[in-house]
DNA sequence: AGTTGAGTTGGTTTATAAGCCGGATTCTGT
DNA sequence: ACAGAATCCGGCTTATAAACCAACTCAACT
């Protein structure tokens, strides 16, 4: 679950999930997928159900009166999407339309898919090659100082 | 596990660890080793498997808002690619084409292999060369100041 | 010099991904 | 409520890329 990957996406929009990936889920008995916005940067995040139970776990818990706090759970709660997984064949991801929007994968056909170990990331082609390559981005959303409550967690 | 080798790359790209090397995996019950970037000079990193767990968890489990960290999450996660030994004992590696462009290794037909112990690192033979003699690189990668909780860790 | 093991190479096979298409379902507007 | 359109979903086919395998070359050691 390492890696990156060009993946392209179909006519419907529809993104397969590489069979180097798959593998790693079936191993681990894993389902279902959550997709959701990334707080941070113009992408979007990938995680295997457990992974996700625990991060949306957390972040329910914290205290909810402060604005950022309330920010990152609307981001990351709020747009999250859960699609099956079928061991037999492919598994088909139909990203939403607003979760595309915001990662700017409108009218692409490739996308860049980033296995980060317990989860993915995905992003717009050249957003990705221009962080790899330390340009700097149109958009960088959460560009703001973090509460000690957030600073320990790693989504 | 010590020591510098120049080795070729053929056509396809395909790197041969030496039998030397090979045998100190075989002994230690090594059977894949996971190939991914170096945060901070144009060069490739190879670990052995049970030292990549390691490494990657700990990377994982940092605070993933810190931008720093997540540039060093991308990088070195997000580029791993695991090989592991062909039924025949031997172990090609086929380097992936943007770990090539990262580590100037396109159209190289020789690469150097240097053995640092618990990994191996991969470079251009002219850049090392001038590492080596004290000379400076064009390209120095992760030119920032690290976090506390990044400074102890080595990759 | 002959033998053995390592390195290198290229062709073959297999696995995977991407395009294509038809059918089903939902949505919308009248 | 109905018709048309748009969206969604699954299977099939083709093209591509990676893994496999086997033969050849080179070098070292006896």
């Amino acid at each position: 679950m390492y890696g990156f990957n060009t993946v392209s996406l179909d006519q419907k929009g529809r993104l397969a999930i590489p069979a180097k990936y798959r593998a790693s889920f079936i191993q681990k008995n894993e389902t279902q997928i959550v997709i959701t916005k990334d707080p941070q940067y113009p992408s979007l995040k990938i995680y295997p159900k457990s992974q996700w139970l625990e991060i949306s776990s957390k972040l329910e818990s914290l205290q909810g009166l402060d604005p950022i706090v309330r920010n990152l759970q609307w981001t990351i709660l709020g747009n999250a999407s859960v699609t099956e997984f079928d061991p037999n064949g492919r598994m088909l991801v139909l990203i939403p339309s607003e979760l595309r929007k915001y990662a700017e994968l409108i009218n692409e056909k490739q996308i860049s898919l980033i296995g980060m170990g317990n989860k993915f990331e995905i992003w717009n082609v050249s957003n990705w090659e221009m962080r790899q390559t330390g340009g700097s981005l149109a958009t960088e959303i959460l560009d703001v100082v973090l509460p000690e409550s957030i600073k320990s967690m790693s989504f």
